[in-house]
DNA sequence: AAACGACTGTGCGTTAGCGCACACAGCGAT
DNA sequence: ATCGCTGTGTGCGCTAACGCACAGTCGTTT
């Protein structure tokens, strides 16, 4: 809180820089791209590049200018900002129901938050200005991606909602939950510092937390890999925030709803 | 923080229904209406209805379909989230830099907030099916709604950061702040009450936040009514927040940046 | 002039989360 | 087999903000 502190972020977040070329996996696993009408998935299918989303790996930062928009498969990514003393909050949380890069189709090129893949895997990206010519044929595209931008707002507000008034318990029931809709399998890798770093608390609160989860039986890990055991415990934990996301991203995009576990 | 809590919310805000007709002000004072292109603008003066914004007036419920788009001109309007204990929090404001409606062309229809008029004032709607149309031109107004609501998106982001990260005193002074940049003047009518719903906090927090700067020689209040007597000093005083919404607002809507004050 | 209500000030004890310091455990590399 | 690093557990004093209770103060109403 005071201004001259020291660094909280980047522990050992050093990016790959260049994403890598991948093959398998089907494009239609985000689900935007399975929303998408026939003629215009067709059109689309040769321009997407699959592309590997290693750990940490930033996809674009603050006030710079996106050259492509990430559509999620198996990976996970956080939207978040990283303030002058180095501490961070989590804005958002995007996977395969959504796409990384909004800002390039609202026309401000930037935003001043960061996008870092939070659980590595695969994904598919369009180029900028292939994703602009796209949006502004102003067909279903433009209205499937505005719908998706309403949902991530309500999250976004949510957040800033459950910031204020939750506790932390409360909160990290609902970050597990918003990552495990977004994941294939109940297991995820992810380390007590990182989630800190998303949520914006001490290292040492997450443990904290965690321990109660782990002493009650809804979760079990170890260094690094977070197995859920109990979705129903954790969604009595958690706070009415998560329930009010997950319902507006149903509503939205019912074709596109994250969670293969469905609702 | 408990679930079975006193409602924190409407002390006094009993929302007159209909709004009524005015006359004086022009639509240009805001500045979305403003920024349109003449043969937009032309065709649009017809279809505005100047309203009163009083305060309290609620614009929209959650998960209400909105009826009317309102661009404000003098008024100031409150979206807020309020919890299902009672407790309330704001995600944004908008002013006359603004539009209040915007899952109306995004294509939720509604949202899970609430839209509150803040400060007392006047604005324009339109209606609902006439802002859509428009909004499907898919011409310069599309492009311009959606460059502000990316900066809407920026306010929110940095509402949850804040609300994580920085100090009621900070808060406050942000808060006062945007508020100011939306007004004429340096008088705004507002009780601590009602800062402290805005805010998500107690009103004694609000009262002993609100001495510190009055004792600094900073504002000036007295039942209701606060004068900014030093603006820098409160610029000084608050959190990087302010500056990065206000940086995005001017960057993204140059013709259309808040406060008359300028940057 | 009195009464009331809305607004603001103040003083408790309590608590969630912070910052710091350090102990320990598991895994990988030499 | 040992070192060393990364991850996790724990203790302790501190602070911002909370919930509650109540005392002033100013305007408006009757």
């Amino acid at each position: 809180m005071l201004p001259a502190k020291l660094p909280k972020l980047p522990p050992a977040m050093a990016p790959p820089r260049r994403p890598v070329k991948a093959s398998t996996t089907d494009p239609t696993t985000n689900q935007l791209l399975a929303a998408l009408p026939d003629s215009e998935r067709r059109r689309w299918l040769p321009l997407l590049e699959a592309v590997d989303m290693p750990l940490g790996q930033v996809l674009y930062e603050p006030g710079v200018a996106l050259e492509h928009v990430y559509f999620p498969a198996t990976a996970i990514v956080s939207l978040l900002y990283v303030m002058e003393n180095g501490a961070s909050a989590e804005i958002a949380v995007v996977g395969n129901e959504g796409i990384v890069g909004i800002s390039l189709f609202m026309g401000g090129e930037s935003t001043p938050s960061r996008a870092v893949v939070q659980s590595a895997g695969r994904g598919y990206r369009l180029e900028a200005q292939v994703m602009k010519d796209e949006f502004n044929r102003a067909g279903p595209v433009l209205h499937l991606l505005l719908r998706y931008t309403q949902a991530l707002i309500t999250q976004m507000s949510q957040t800033a909602v459950c910031n204020r008034h939750h506790t932390l318990d409360q909160q990290l029931c609902r970050w597990l939950l918003l990552s495990l809709d977004r994941l294939q399998g109940n297991e995820l890798v992810m380390t007590q510092e990182l989630i800190a770093n998303m949520l914006g608390v001490r290292r040492e609160g997450v443990t904290e937390s965690a321990l109660k989860l782990q002493h009650a039986g809804l979760i079990k890990y170890a260094r690094g890999h977070i197995s859920v055991l109990d979705r129903a415990g954790l969604e009595k934990r958690t706070c009415e925030c998560y329930a009010v996301v997950k319902k507006e991203y149903d509503r939205l995009l019912p074709a596109a709803s994250p969670s293969p576990t469905g609702r």
